[in-house]
DNA sequence: CGTAAGTTTGAGCAGGTTCAACCGGTGTGG
DNA sequence: CCACACCGGTTGAACCTGCTCAAACTTACG
């Protein structure tokens, strides 16, 4: 357990060293005696595709960071019809703050590794340190920014434009390359269906869509689950921006 | 500008001590000192349905409390498909913490009373007082949850549906009474447009669900604008919860 | 009283759903 | 080893909900 004491890991646990969550996530905001507190209780997991991790109404009693993998959130009316309602992606923070139950339905959509530490925990470093506190407010105000702009894919666009909006989205998220390149590459994390779910579509308006894109050059498809953009731009321009 | 001083309101500013956002908006997690402050560079203002509160890709320099009357906020895609996203209703907070443009465009839906303040005297505050940026947490919080639950109306409810939950949503927002009484009754804040904008449907569809439902005896409409429900119940029946 | 804005109503159309069949890869058991 | 079932995905055809276009109506207001 001894620690390799630089100037850049002092005091830092081992679990946390090299874990991303502590430079771009909320750990970031933790004094490494809070972080060393924290990583006591918290333990890093794998969990795989499709597996529950938070269930509707169901009461919370821990928090999570996403180390690896995707996230999906959603909700479901009374007579089974589904709508994912957000995608959580590396180092997003997973929980509702200040509930004690949720209200949406966790599910792993790929592979996921998660590192959880007990609610309590962590509504207590809340308290402490003002700094925790601005990061959620800071994610959380992104979650609702990305809320909005689905709001308008989900009232306003046509299919195709939602598919390619949703490539566009997911491009943006997985290929690190996608800002820099004008292309990019990357396996879908979500099946068709849940691709449908996300787009308040049926999964064979979905596919018909991917088809269309591939037979006009636009993507790529591998294997069903990879996509080679060459063109960003020409994506973009049936995104119905 | 001599206050009255009893126990609830010794220091309280004039500007403030009738103000709704002091007892359930973002002021009451100000200290008197604080409160001073603010109130000497905000102002209270009157707007007329229809103004432009916050452009879109505007620079934002002031914060405002919501006090009175309905704000819309939208999202326009560049061939003017609209987009509601958000209302908001007093005692919100009306502005985008954290960033030096919108991308939203707020409007008045219908007349509306404000209490406005310079973008920088809050966020000073902010740093200054942790009780302030985690009411802001616990509103933008809220208002996610909301734009979840209204992805699920976008993206997964009939027309008929749609137009139910929208009453219900504004029976919740507006008649006080909705929670305790079966029924409720109230104007509606928005036109015919924007509730299509809000619902993801057009004009034509939104009024002939409203009529159907008053066919069909769930609501009574008077004067195209005022609404009566009588039993709650049947209106929820028709929102596919 | 006349105009304008907002709303309702009607008829035809089309985008997306529904229902059904098929394809290809994978795992299982005789 | 092959037959078979299963799962995710694709493709086709018919249907229907909600959209488009058009016209009438209602209310507010000068």
């Amino acid at each position: 357990m001894a620690d390799r004491q630089d100037i850049h890991t002092s005091g830092v646990p081992a679990l946390c060293e090299a874990c991303e969550a502590r430079h771009r996530g909320i750990c970031g905001a933790l004094s490494p005696d809070q972080l060393l507190g924290l990583s006591k209780t918290s333990s890093k997991q794998k969990i795989e595709a499709g597996a529950e991790l938070v269930g509707d109404q169901e009461t919370i009693d821990h928090y999570s960071n996403v180390l690896g993998g995707v996230v999906k959130l959603t909700k479901t009316l009374s007579d089974g019809r589904q709508q994912i309602v957000g995608l959580q992606f590396a180092p997003d923070f997973l929980g509702r703050p200040f509930r004690a139950e949720s209200a949406i339905n966790a599910e792993a959509a790929t592979d996921v590794a998660l590192c959880s530490f007990p609610k309590a925990t962590i509504e207590r470093m809340m308290k402490e340190s003002p700094g925790l506190e601005h990061l959620l407010l800071t994610q959380t105000l992104k979650e609702l920014d990305e809320a909005r702009d689905w709001m308008v894919t989900l009232g306003r666009k046509t299919a195709a434009e939602k598919v390619a909006s949703f490539l566009l989205l997911i491009a943006r998220n997985i290929d690190p390359t996608a800002r820099t390149r004008p292309g990019a590459s990357f396996d879908l994390p979500l099946t068709r269906a849940d691709i449908a779910d996300f787009l308040g579509l049926t999964i064979e308006t979905v596919s018909r869509q991917l088809t269309r894109l591939r037979a006009d050059g636009v993507i790529r498809i591998e294997n069903n689950r990879h996509v080679v953009i060459d063109h960003m731009a020409r994506l973009e321009a049936r995104s119905g921006i």
